[in-house]
DNA sequence: AGGATCGTCAACCATTTGGTTGAATATGCC
DNA sequence: GGCATATTCAACCAAATGGTTGACGATCCT
């Protein structure tokens, strides 16, 4: 994978990455923090925050014996950017904005 | 992938995929003349186009014996939204934009 | 009808992905 | 030193991905 929107959306495809970079935005983790809410080892959520990693969303820096996992939106901005290079759309529609929010909370 | 973004995300982690749709802003396209820039077989790129149809973000209609492709932007733009929901990035920035295409022009 | 063109289907293959478990490494605490 | 905690590594596995080829069904043209 060359090119780095390959890497961004790819580590964006899976439901359980964007679950993480969600989390990220609140706040700086742990990893095992990062793990606590998910069913699923913590050498899983190690390899997915290694993905994330690579393609640039978070970065990780250990601190005496504990990572911690940092969001770095500048990737994701780039993955905007190209999305907003299919220039017909326009900036930002807060009515979609809101039937997106509505539409997630019915999961 | 019950999430649309899953399919979407993962339909844009391909760069041939991500090329294609390219090539639809300009205009509606046959099959086969979107598969001719390739080289990869039109099996590939009929698989590739079938991906691209279920994340929704192209449509086929076949009228007579040729399969025109058509992008749908809607959701391009659900996949667009969810990236400004990480809200933190300002409208977008004209400046990261023009380092964008300048940086894909010297692939 | 017969031939060429458009596109998909089916079977196959190699590689990647997303998960598991158990062992290993590194750090902090008493 | 010795134990608990934090995280990764290695080997393994099932399923998905991205490609191939060859046969097939539709449609157009003469």
């Amino acid at each position: 994978m060359e090119n780095p929107l390959d890497s961004v959306f790819a580590a964006l495809a899976d439901p359980t990455r964007r679950a993480i970079l969600a989390m990220l935005l609140e706040d700086d983790m742990a990893v095992t923090d990062v793990a606590e809410p998910f069913e699923m080892s913590l050498a899983a959520i190690s390899k997915h925050l290694a993905i994330l990693t690579r393609a640039g969303l978070i970065s990780q820096e250990k601190r005496g014996r504990v990572k911690w996992c940092k969001l770095e939106p500048d990737a994701l901005r780039e993955a905007s950017v190209w999305m907003q290079s299919f220039g017909q759309f326009e900036p930002v529609n807060l009515d979609a904005f809101e039937r997106f929010l509505e539409a997630e909370l019915k999961d």
